[in-house]
DNA sequence: GGCTGAATGTACATAGGTGTCGAGTAACGT
DNA sequence: ACGTTACTCGACACCTATGTACATTCAGCC
């Protein structure tokens, strides 16, 4: 799905090649586990080849740090302007962009938020992500009518809730999760889905609550 | 503070020095930064004096790990056991161990969150006090009434959100976040805290609100 | 003032990482 | 089939880290 991309050429590696593998790296061993020679031995290439495709290691980091940004925060500001009928639904969107896989890159962001311990630009970036994404979600909330104030402070609890699922690296199946969603969308926004509402939420996020297993 | 300890001898080094610094690096810089070549140079020793108070850089680590647990958990859990009137008080009595500077460190345990991305050891860990954590703070909301599944989703959203202020990395001061508590207090228990319960936890946190800047 | 052991330093072996240069090789267009 | 371009690789120079062996120095105690 990732290593042969549209680009099907005759050639062994490639810019995608490697950005992949440092993805790859990068979620699951920290920034620091991004390394050329690793990288060349696990898609079996000259460790030099590497220096074609990119000028060094920097840049290589740097195309990773513009990955993050459509992975993360574009899908998730998308949610927060997405269609709803309810405060409710418009929750649920919220909600359903960061269970869908593919939608908010959640072991992405992760490792991204450790990289910024090292890293000051990587930092910034961050923070001015946070802020963002912060504003996104209160601005939400007000449209629903939630004062300036209280907006603020739901939007803080849904956001850092979010943050600290991923920081916390849990793995549970989506049904447990699920089982959750209504407590959370009422604490959130004090009122409670609708049957017909978590139905829809369920299809989003491409889940059959009646299939067994 | 913490260079000079009580074990005042002649010596330049000590384990507690060695320690000290490593820490620093790990909270500012992540596992990777606890090196010892850059260690002994901040300390302005000579590198091999190291292996004089540690067997090597493993022990150092494990050394930090033990510090983490100590420094995290175990006030967290006091808090939670702590004595209150009211649920709001208990659930203040909670909020003030992640305010007080000193009670529980946060910069150290984002640092072990993120170490734990690279060290397996240090995952389980982390996962075995996230699980005795919420734990203590769903037992803390049960004993105030609240049915077990809905203190699960409560215990879920205070922790979270605190992970999530951790790993936000946000250095708001005192003033700015406490006018935040009483609201993140009602969303938690559904409960208002009283004035002369808000003074308390000022002063629990040793902070005069009535100061200016 | 000299002994002793705790603490420090110097020198060496080893390992893994970065980046450059230049020669070689595979793919593709004509 | 041939040349050009796109890519690959090996060798080299360099840096930073770990850990060991051995020599040295210093504090504290007769």
């Amino acid at each position: 799905m990732s290593k042969k991309s549209v680009t099907e050429t005759g050639w062994r590696g490639s810019r995608e090649g490697w950005l992949d593998a440092a993805y790859d790296a990068l979620i699951d061993g920290g920034v620091e586990a991004v390394k050329i020679m690793p990288l060349a031995n696990r898609l079996k290439l000259s460790r030099t080849s590497f220096y074609w495709f990119f000028k060094n290691r920097e840049e290589l980091l740097s195309a990773l740090a513009d990955h993050w940004a459509t992975r993360t925060t574009v899908p998730l500001i998308a949610a927060t302007k997405a269609y709803a009928d309810t405060e409710a639904e418009a929750m649920l969107n919220v909600l359903a962009c960061f269970l869908t896989p593919g939608a908010f890159d959640d072991r992405l962001e992760f490792a991204v938020r450790s990289w910024a311990l090292q890293d000051d630009t990587i930092m910034q970036r961050l923070q001015a992500a946070d802020i963002e994404r912060l504003d996104m979600l209160s601005q939400l909330l007000m449209s629903w009518g939630h004062s300036r104030e209280d907006a603020d402070v739901r939007a803080r609890t849904i956001y850092l809730v979010q943050i600290g699922y991923i920081s916390m690296q849990v793995r549970e199946d989506t049904a447990t999760r699920l089982t959750r969603i209504p407590g959370y969308v009422e604490i959130y926004t004090g009122k409670v889905p609708q049957p017909h509402e978590m139905a829809r939420f369920c299809a989003n996020i491409g889940f059959d609550p009646d299939a067994d297993s």
